[in-house]
DNA sequence: GTCGTTGCAAAGCGTTTGCAGCCTA
DNA sequence: TAGGCTGCAAACGCTTTGCAACGAC
């Protein structure tokens, strides 16, 4: 097994580091890049945009971050290392929320020679939250 | 119902969205604006790349075309009204095909009080053509 | 002190929009 | 002929990159 760092790639313990992966430990569901900015810059002042892009790719590429890519929508990030699971978009907030397991083994009928390797749902409606009020403007 | 144009928008039948027309209807397969361009500008020489996003948008607003939105790649267009279906993405040569039927009625999990309105699957492997080759570079 | 990291600003990239001339109806 | 449509180029929004100063080790 690989170190637990990428190839090349040394890892210093900044303030804003650390303020990034907090952001993340403490919402526990997927965030944008907008989302970790503007929450880690409450911990770690004059945080820029770019640091959290680099940041954000470079926790990727250690394994402690996932890409979590949703049509329409620009990539999220959520810790990595939960197994196979799906994501649930909200239709009114818009935040993203896991969804344990996966019983849908993927039944879609493949055209003839067609190989599967992996596949990703994604369920759209009302997080618990919004269900329960009227709905919104939108 | 409505009539077949969306509200107060006029519908010319140029060189230009036949060309763009005949390029979704020949292919069989959703593309990208990028394709649509490719495609159109052999038969419409000159083609400007605004003019396929401003077509591919008035099409999808008279809902000739339905937008495909797949993770981490640009929207995708295809021919409306093919029912509830879903996505094979071609790992290897990059190819977006569509799946008949839907038999995983999504089976998953929902949170306490989430409620579900749509679901979205994509599924990732090899198309045909590219299973029956080895493995590309990439 | 070294050199990885950061913030700023500029550059990229895909998409949209302003505008004057073109072409369908 | 009227006004929708088109191509060009500039504008946009999001992401990446260059660079000099900063700060972890």
């Amino acid at each position: 097994m690989a170190s637990r760092l990428s190839a090349n790639s040394i890892n210093r313990d900044t303030r804003q580091k650390r303020a990034i992966r907090r952001a993340l430990e403490a919402t526990g569901r997927p965030l944008s890049t907008d989302e970790i900015h503007e929450l880690a810059s409450r911990e770690s002042e004059g945080l820029g945009i770019a640091t959290v892009y680099r940041s954000v790719r470079a926790l990727v590429d250690q394994g402690w971050l996932s890409e979590v890519e949703l049509a329409g929508r620009p990539t999220l990030y959520e810790i990595a290392g939960k197994g196979h699971h799906h994501h649930f978009v909200c239709e009114q907030c818009g935040a993203v929320h896991e969804l344990q397991g996966c019983s849908s083994s993927v039944k879609l009928s493949l055209p003839r020679g067609f190989r599967a390797r992996d596949h990703e749902t994604t369920v759209y409606g009302r997080c618990a939250a919004c269900a329960r009020r009227p709905r919104a403007i939108r």
